[in-house]
DNA sequence: TTGTAGGCGTTATCAG
DNA sequence: CTGATAACGCCTACAA
């Protein structure tokens, strides 16, 4: 008298049709050609059992996939406090999203060693954030790497930093800039490059040490370093939040960017609650947002996958000028 | 004289172990008890095998679960622009992880038909995201609506935004403002209760329409208004994102604020760049997080779960003052 | 084009 | 505490 208690299943759909199970199975996944007429009985019994396709659990293990990626990105609210992080995440959805996948968050601290990943993005995320390195190695799981450090088995995805910073370098060199500080991110590869890349030019830069791309924390840096520190004519930053924070410090204190002093930020995103445009070295975000979903997806097909360096580009705004 | 082609399985295990298959899971699921010697015994032939522990997808057919819950925010970039949203985020995450649970972001374009997901949790987004919604329900998936539309069989939570709205009018009212304006946000249902709590207070306010928390949409219709707009005392706006860029307008127009004009925002977030902290309804956003998350797992474990409405509080700042 | 059969790797039930 | 056995729901050679 009643239906089925548990949800329909392709069997109980291919009952109703009068057809076999690889028949009903192929009606939906169209792997292979199904006549037109079978097809629509198979669609008809199944709407009629209210039947809502393929059980993703089951074609999941038969497929040995998950369809699902996973990014970790280090502590949620300060990553995406990043301006420059959104557009880079953005991509990464619209290509996987794109070819079926989904994207996985994976939070700094808790451990997902149960959930089926068919890859795993690190983006610019620290140590703390490599506990699941061993477990997915060991599962072979295929790693694509963001601007991180250097592991075996990894794709990389990065921007040429050292490129990137000793350009700007020269554009205040040219200025006449002679004495000039940087305001550090915390110590990984591209940041020692980035500082690399500035000491090509100013090789005695000083180093305003922060630890991350936060407002408030570059404000208050910058607070101490003005009031106490050497005497330079401009500050480059890693970030353009950094600058911004920056910025607004050094007019606090009565300072005028760039008259008084110049500014440099990194990322080129937008700072639309600043009246200034920042001097700084754009990176493609979007693109390194494609490449990396690209190099993921290729990596689950077991092909092989180069790493990329994207370039970056120096972008002059108003907030530099003559030292 | 080479090992097994593909990744050994848990009945690998067990035969090095000498054991059942069934005792082998329990040594690593621990659903029942296993003697100390014979789980060691289990977990060297493990690792003797390269063997990394049970095969989610196998065990996620088993058990009729994938450890994912899905949240969908509208457009990924604009939706995480708002620094509301990130505490949110940030709570859900951090509860759903302490349960081994995973979050899945579902961008508004792609479908994510395919992917098993244990529950949907709806945040704070329009129409254009519902494309999925008559899927879930065929699958029984268990929805979570956040500030959302009503939808039957969904939990919702939301918080009080019209008792919200209606303090800060009232605050407004008691420091002398009789005419008053409104930035809107794209209609829904909180954005009319909103209003409607304003307009208890304020029947007659403008109605500036603004269709998202966007600073430079904020800046942009503050312009116009300020320009030609009806005389008013007092701008009130739906997030403090608009508000600064009220502010911001205002001042690059020579108004002080709050001497010549009073503006309120919404949500409570932190605007470190702004200069002035703004009167506005503070929303206990990882609380609403927590809830979230709180009733998608208990909808997952079957229980029966009430809408949850959060109360607000007004926080006056230094952005409205006499009218 | 359609049907048959086997297995993907686990977990749960039930008996010993 | 341990072991045999039966699903979980689907996909895909292979055969007809």
């Amino acid at each position: 008298m009643s239906g089925p208690p548990r949800p329909p299943t392709l069997a109980d759909v291919a009952a109703v049709a009068g057809v076999s199970l690889s028949t009903a199975s192929l009606a939906f996944s169209g792997n292979k050609p199904v006549s037109e007429a079978t097809r629509q009985r198979v669609l008809a019994a199944a709407s009629s059992l209210g039947y809502a396709g393929p059980n993703p659990l089951a074609s999941n293990l038969r497929r040995g996939r998950s369809g699902v990626v996973g990014i970790a990105v280090g502590q949620l609210s300060s990553a995406f406090r990043d301006p420059a992080a959104l557009p880079m995440l953005d991509a990464v959805s619209e290509v996987l999203g794109a070819a079926g996948m989904g994207l996985l968050l994976m939070a700094d601290d808790d451990a997902h060693p149960r959930l089926p990943l068919d890859a795993v993005i690190y983006d610019n995320c620290g140590r703390e954030t490599w506990h699941a390195y061993d477990d997915l190695v060991a599962r072979d799981v295929p790693l694509v790497v963001v601007e991180g450090p250097c592991w075996p088995g990894t794709t990389f995805v990065d921007i040429d930093h050292r490129r990137g910073s000793a350009a700007l370098a020269a554009h205040l060199h040219d200025h006449g800039h002679r004495r000039v500080a940087t305001m550090t991110l915390e110590a990984s590869r591209p940041q020692r490059e980035r500082e690399a890349g500035l000491r090509q030019v100013f090789p005695d830069a000083h180093v305003i040490g922060a630890c991350a791309s936060d407002l408030a924390e570059a404000q208050s840096l910058a607070s101490d370093y003005l009031a106490t520190g050497p005497d330079v004519t401009a500050i480059v930053c890693q970030s353009d939040v950094q600058a911004a924070g920056v910025v607004l410090e050094a007019r606090r204190r009565g300072l005028s960017v760039p008259g008084d002093l110049s500014v440099a930020g990194f990322d080129g995103v937008d700072t639309p609650w600043l009246d200034l445009s920042l001097t700084t070295v754009v990176q493609p975000l979007a693109d390194k947002g494609r490449a990396t979903a690209h190099a993921a997806l290729a990596r689950i097909a077991g092909e092989p996958v180069a790493d990329v360096v994207l370039p970056v580009e120096l972008r002059v705004g108003g907030s530099t000028g003559p030292a």
